[in-house]
Order: structure tokens, then sequence, then C-alpha cells
DNA sequence: CCCAATGATTGACG
DNA sequence: CGTCAATCATTGGG
């Protein structure tokens, strides 16, 4: 102790270095700092050293110099203090300190004892840390929004409540935790049913389904098409979903077994349809109905007409959300199929298609673009080399866990160089388990039976895919009836 | 300053 | 262990 104060004193290039004399010095104040009669002293020779600003430039002198002053009600001292040290990398526990040092004056300001929550955000935002103690800015507490998308998509599109494997997709793909991807399905949810109850009490048959999606007009969802929005099939409706929850809804009733489209009204879903199922074409930028793992960000444009355009154009990626469950992906198709059915334009990618759910006589136009090459084995295989791609950040803390999921995970960056087109001219939706027979002309193809799923065929005939690598559909229906 | 939105935490429950 | 409800803390925007 005694050998610091006076090295401190009389530093004159004998002792050690700088740096390492601030990383003893800081090593002594911190395990004194307890004892404000030790450290005392010791503090003010770090203050009044040549070294001074060397010293600083250590967390812990810093730290402990600045809570020393601020115990001594040398408030101002101690800003300036933290003000003018330089720690490399910041130091959280300076900010802290920096906070404590202002609510400290606001406390005494306002004449109070303590601060309240609120009081203390105002007090953080009137007097933000320097930038030296946090070089890289505060960051929001809120997810960003393409991660707040994400979720969003996925609990529009697949599931409000995600299997552990899929939350850890998910995490994968938003570089948050299982946890914190699991907390926001869960405040989700329970806020979709707060919303509900409030909005619509006297509906009971649909009020009582968590995922019917809100009617407030959604930040996240700023494009205005609420065709967009009403594509919802909670995966549990099917018969793959096996983690059964919310209120027992059997799929027989009035409504059908589809779900009741909250966003359209028009149509009741059990009666015949009276609108004219006018083909709509995706305009260029337009939503649509997104798939397990895309987010708008790295979602292309669609152009259609004549002819077929690649639908994915760059560095889009394919995670092992693909490879999820069969009732995932069956959902999302079933969703579409039933959405697109009145509300056209619905992207939906996945292993297969079951085109069972769709009404009747309804002539559906399937356009898909394979993002990778054909291949008879597979739709269109992963590539062999996986090409490099910003598009997969590594968040810290997770490559570790990266590891087995990205086996399946691969990277396009080239659209395909032709993507082929047919139509399914549907029989009606008898669910009949026989194997469907393709009987097509060139670059269309008759279906006289349902479409069994995972078992697509390319027009040529030539090979039946039954993996959709990446492959993303674009379904239009026409003309069909419901039955 | 107020308020709504949002992420996290906690305890109860099956 | 997973889910839910209640609640807290934080935040952004009016």
């Amino acid at each position: 102790m005694q050998t610091f104060l006076t090295l401190l004193r009389e530093h004159g290039g004998t002792g050690p270095p700088p740096a390492e004399l601030a990383t003893l010095i800081g090593r002594l104040l911190r395990d004194l700092q307890d004892d404000l009669a030790q450290v005392q002293p010791l503090v003010t020779a770090v203050l009044d050293s040549q070294l001074r600003l060397h010293l600083l430039d250590n967390a812990d002198v810093a730290l402990v110099c600045a809570h020393v002053l601020e115990q001594q009600e040398q408030q101002q001292a101690a800003c300036r203090l933290l003000e003018e040290c330089r720690v490399p990398g910041g130091s959280q526990e300076l900010v802290q300190l920096w906070n404590d040092i202002h609510y400290r004056l606001v406390m005494r300001k306002l004449g109070v004892a303590a601060l309240t929550p609120v009081q203390k955000f105002r007090c953080r935002k009137r007097h933000p840390p320097p930038p030296s103690l946090c070089p890289e800015g505060l960051k929001s507490r809120n997810f960003p929004r393409e991660v707040r998308q994400k979720l969003h998509d996925f609990a529009s599109g697949v599931s409000t409540n995600p299997s552990k494997a899929e939350r850890e997709n998910l995490a994968l793909e938003t570089s948050l935790t299982t946890e914190q991807v699991y907390n926001w399905f869960a405040n989700y949810r329970r806020r979709q049913r707060a919303l509900h109850q409030h909005t619509e009490p006297a509906q009971k048959a649909t009020a009582e389904d968590p995922s019917v999606r809100e009617r407030h007009p959604d930040p996240l969802q700023p494009s205005g098409d609420p065709h967009v929005d009403s594509g919802f099939v909670d995966r549990s409706q099917w018969p793959e979903g096996h983690e059964e929850n919310g209120p027992p809804q059997s799929p027989e009733t009035t409504q059908g077994p589809w779900e009741p489209l909250a966003l359209a009204p028009d149509f009741p879903g059990d009666e015949t349809i009276s609108k004219p199922l006018a083909p709509r074409s995706l305009q260029g930028g337009e939503m649509y109905q997104e798939g397990v793992s895309h987010s708008p960000a790295t979602l292309p444009s669609i152009c259609r007409g004549p002819g077929l355009y690649p639908l994915a154009a760059s560095n889009d990626m394919l995670d092992p959300s693909l490879a999820a469950p069969e009732s995932c992906l069956m959902s999302l198709a079933l969703a579409s199929s039933k959405e697109v059915s009145f509300q056209t334009g619905q992207l939906v990618h996945g292993h297969g298609l079951d085109f069972m759910m769709c009404p009747a006589d309804t002539t559906v136009t399937v356009s898909i673009a394979a993002l990778g090459n054909p291949s008879p084995t597979g739709f269109a295989d992963p590539p062999s080399s996986i090409p490099q791609s910003t598009h997969l950040e590594e968040g810290p803390g997770t490559s570790s866990r990266r590891t087995e999921p990205q086996a399946g995970r691969f990277l396009v960056t080239q659209p395909p160089p032709q993507a082929p087109e047919f139509i399914l001219t549907q029989s009606p939706p008898e669910l009949s388990p026989a194997p469907s027979t393709f009987i097509g002309p060139m670059s269309a193809m008759e279906l006289s039976q349902p479409l069994p799923s995972s078992q697509v065929q390319w027009p040529d005939g030539q090979a039946s895919y039954d993996a959709f690598w990446g492959a993303r559909m674009l379904l239009e229906f026409s003309g069909g009836s419901l039955g």
C-alpha cells in the first residue's frame, strides 16, 4: 500500500510502465473498495498523480475512483473522471456507475429518496453516458425490426406455438436465444388473446382462437394489403399437429376444416363463394405470405408475367426448418391453399404440397422456382459448394450451437435457369388416398386425384420430386367453387 | 409527461 | 418441463 503511494508520488520512469502499474493499482483498489478509509488515500494519490490519465484507462481504477468520489458527494468530479477515462472497449460497470451518479443528482434535485423506473429512464436519456464508456452506443432493448418480422411471419404463417426444434431454428435465424424466442411467442399468444377478448368478446366461436391476427394496423406489416395478413393457420388445427393447444375446436364444424378468415369476413368459408376468383398477380415488391425462413429484407420481389421467373434471385437462405416435420410444412401449404384460394398470390415453400384442401374445381397454377439445379433425385439438390454469403450473420455466442443444424443449410446465390409450370385441375377434394397420376401436356399437367403430399412431378414426367429443397411456389387459384 | 408496446421475470399449475 | 397469467422494467412516440 505504502509502496504504491510512493510509487505514484515519485513515478519518474523507474517503476513499472503505466499500464502495468494501473493494473496493479486497479486490483488493489478493487480489493479495498469496501474500506473507504483505506481506499481513500490511494484514490487521492491516483487522482493527483502525473499518471492520472494513464491510470484511469484501467476500468477498475476508474470505477473505484469514481465510486469514491460519488460517495463523497462529489458527483461532478466523478462525472468528469468518467468522461476523461478511456477504458478500452468501454465498460458496463462504468456506465452503470455513470447512471447511478445521475440518479443521485436527480434524486437530490427532486428531493426524493428513490426514482421510479420511468424517472430513471428519463434521467438516462437526459444524461447519456459518454461515448468512451460505451463505444458501441446504447443498444435498443427491442429486437431488431427484421427479427420481429420473422417471428411475426412464423406466428402468422406457421404456428404461434412452435415446437422446440422450431424455436431453436428461429433462434439461430434471429440470433436470439431460444429463451427469447420462447418468450416472444408466449407474449405473442398472450397478447393476441387479450387483444381478442377486447375486440370481439361477442363472437365466441372465433374470438377464442388466439391465432387470428389483430385488426389494428400492424407496424410490422405496413403493406396495407389485408390479404397478406390473413394467412394464418395454427398447426395444431391439422392432423399432424400433435401439440394441441387452445380451446378444442372441431375442424368439422360450421367452418369446415378451414380456419375462419379473420380479415376476410366476406368469405364465410362454408358458403358458396360469390366473389369472382380472379387470379391476382403479385405486384413488384408486394408482400406475400412468407415462408418459414425468409425475412422481408431477403425476399425478392416477384414479377409475374408470361412465363416463369425465378422467385429468388440472390442470397436466399434455405434453412433446416425446411426439413422440419411434415406437419409444419404441410400446414403452411394448407394454409396457403386455403387462403390463397381466395386471395391469390401466396408464396409457399416446403417439402411438398397437399392440395386436398383446395376447393373443388379449382384450377391451381403452381409456379415453382427451384433454387438450385433440378435433379432426378430431388427437386433441387443443395449445391455441392456453399457459396459465401453475408446473409447468415453469426451472432456472438451462437457459433457453437450452429454446428448440427447447419448440415442441411445452404445458401443459394443463383437463380434457377428455368422453372417449370404446371396446372392442376382438381377434382372434388375427396380425401382419397389414391396415388396420384400425372398426365400432363408439356408444361402443364392435369391432376385427376388430389395430389398427395410430398409428391409433385415435373411436367416432363421424368421424375418425381419429393424434396423441395428451396423450391418456392407461387399458387394462383382461379375458377374454383367451394364445395 | 403520458401511454402503449414490448421484452423479461416470477410463481402457479398440470 | 412447458405453459400461462400477472407483473415489472424499459422504450419509443405522441
